[in-house]
RNA sequence: GGCGACGUAGCCAAGUGGUAAGGCAGAGGUCUGCAAAACCUUUAUCCAGCGGUUCAAAUCCGCUCGUCGCCUCCA
């Protein structure tokens, strides 16, 4: 059983899909006017996460992620620079389709633009205007908030202390300083689209109710995006749409946690953020993702280099296992066998594997905690370490080796849930930090070349050639690594 | 001012009523010509502080202190 933790209610709720079957899954993209950060990051994997281990858990799953392609700030941009605001969107757009699949963050099955959908966002204006809830001013359309009751239901406000907060912006237009423009006209100039109020774009929060009606019907299963757009953005969509459909908009609502730089959080606002381009300068894809898993979605995480060094490390720990696995398999697929009858470290490894299921699946099952999850990965990499260090497996330890091909599943399988641990040993030990400066690197020939007179040297106890020819390579970032069958090499 | 979250080892971080997962770093060991790498072992008498409830609390309640977030564009 799946336990979500809902906005809505404040608290987990036993996860029970509208239709029996199917999820439909709804979470707001980015507004496409610059490069995104690594919070943006956060929020795209969490929830690439949730639909992997929904789906892998038997849920047919429709996952819609918008790119809201018309906005205040790509028209600010575009005058700043000396493109056009459709050539900024379109921009931004595919740098951020680049940087989600640099990080393993598999595509939405839709991904609808705010452009394409101007059609149906001017029909859902004009139905919540006929439902009373709207009304229009100087070529501007409102949404009158004092008019939907459930106004303040997901964050937990009340109108007349955010009122009396007072940092509201006071337009005369309005007929209560909270109310929230569903539709802009638009100045000469700016992008426009012939509508019953004249040519105007729309508001911000529109697009999200109008698209993920088309996609996912008026009511669908679960809304997600980053804590900050819990108000006023999510809070708007769901009078925009319950004002327009009388029906309940969404079950569950989710809210990832932000990314913050020193306790801080990070935002463009602020001005300390790291764009996802700048991160994956430095480390591995999957650094970053093992980074954003390692902490429950909901809670903040403190950005910085030692947490991704921590990160890499972590990761270097999990493909030895890998490596030192598969030399004791070698080809042996593995098969089925009688877990009565093991003993010994047989035994032993077949129930750390089986608690390693259960407590990989409560944990996911608890609110898509990855972080408790990934501890009971690396549980069982010791277990595994255990079995397969220093230890060289014979034939007769047949039964031994179907058990490690089972861990081996079962690691593959979790590993799979995450899109991580995805690379083979291999290519992660012998990585090159993408962007690192290439140049002044010895060929592979040459440092075969050395490596092999090191190794006659080293016959002839020459030790101070042998510690010399490692301080030259060392010298150049690569690492000699000597085992029982000769020495191999990796950067370091 | 209103609402909310959090405070667990040197660092990061799970655990939310039954006696502290995991990662990084450190220490010891195995291996090595010596190293490195890797692996194994080990590292919190205790979960911000003070009270309370309970047979039992890091976990529930109250208060205090501290940090942060939302209330305005923001993932």
């Amino acid at each position: 059983m799946i336990r979500i933790y809902n906005t809505l209610s404040g608290q987990k709720e036993e996860f029970r899909p509208i239709s029996d079957d199917a999820v439909r899954m709804y979470a707001c993209g980015v507004t496409v006017y610059d490069h995104s950060h690594i919070g943006h990051a956060r929020g795209a994997v969490v929830f690439d996460v949730v639909v992997s281990y929904l789906r892998h858990r038997g849920y047919k799953v429709k996952y819609a992620r918008n790119f809201t392609d018309v906005d205040d700030k790509i028209i600010k941009r575009a005058a700043e620079t000396d493109m056009t605001w459709q050539a900024v969107a379109e921009k931004y757009t595919q740098e951020y389709i680049k940087d989600m699949d640099a990080l393993g963050v598999g595509r939405p099955d839709v991904e609808p633009k705010a452009t394409e959908h101007i059609p149906e966002i001017i029909d859902l204006v004009k139905r919540i205007v006929g439902n009373g809830y709207g009304y229009e001013s100087g070529g501007d359309v409102f949404f009158s908030v004092r008019k939907f009751k459930g106004y303040g239901k997901l964050s937990g406000k009340s109108l007349d202390d955010m009122v009396a907060g007072s940092r509201v912006d006071v337009d005369g237009r309005k007929e209560d300083p909270m109310d929230f423009v569903l539709w802009k006209s638009s100045k000469p100039g700016e992008p426009a689209w012939d509508s019953p109020w004249g040519p105007g774009r729309p508001g911000w929060h529109i697009e999200c109710s109008a698209m993920s009606f088309k996609h996912l019907g008026e009511t669908f299963d679960i809304h997600g995006g980053g804590m900050d757009l819990q108000f006023p953005h999510h809070e708007n969509e769901i009078a925009q749409a319950e004002a327009a459909t009388g029906k309940p908009f969404v079950k569950y609502w989710m809210h990832n946690g932000f990314v913050n730089v020193n306790r801080e959080k990070m935002s463009k606002s602020l001005g300390n953020f790291f764009t996802i381009k700048e991160i994956l300068a430095k480390y591995e894809p999957e650094a970053i993702r093992l980074f954003l898993l390692s902490t429950h979605y909901r809670n903040p995480i403190d950005f910085s280099d030692q947490s991704l060094k921590d990160a890499r490390a972590a990761l270097g720990r999990y493909y030895s296992m890998v490596e030192a696995l598969t030399e004791a398999l070698g080809d042996y697929k593995g098969g089925a066998y009688d877990a009565d009858k093991l003993t010994g470290v047989a035994r032993k490894l077949h129930k750390a594997t089986a608690a390693f299921r259960s407590k990989f699946y409560e944990a996911m099952d608890d609110d898509f905690n990855t972080a408790g999850a990934l501890g009971a990965v690396y549980e069982l990499v010791r277990e595994v370490n255990r079995v397969t260090v220093d230890k060289v497996l014979s034939d007769g330890d047949q039964v031994l080796k179907d058990v490690l091909s089972a861990s081996r599943d079962a690691l593959s399988e979790a590993s799979g849930i995450l899109n991580l641990f995805q690379k083979t040993p291999a290519d992660w030990f012998n990585r090159q930090a993408a962007g690192a400066d290439a140049s002044g690197m010895p060929s592979d020939d040459e440092i075969k070349a050395l490596i092999e007179e090191r190794k006659q040297a080293r016959a002839g106890k020459n030790w101070k050639r042998a510690d010399e020819i490692r301080d030259i390579l060392d010298a150049k970032g690569i690492e000699l690594l000597d085992g029982a069958e000769g020495t191999k090499w990796r950067l370091k």
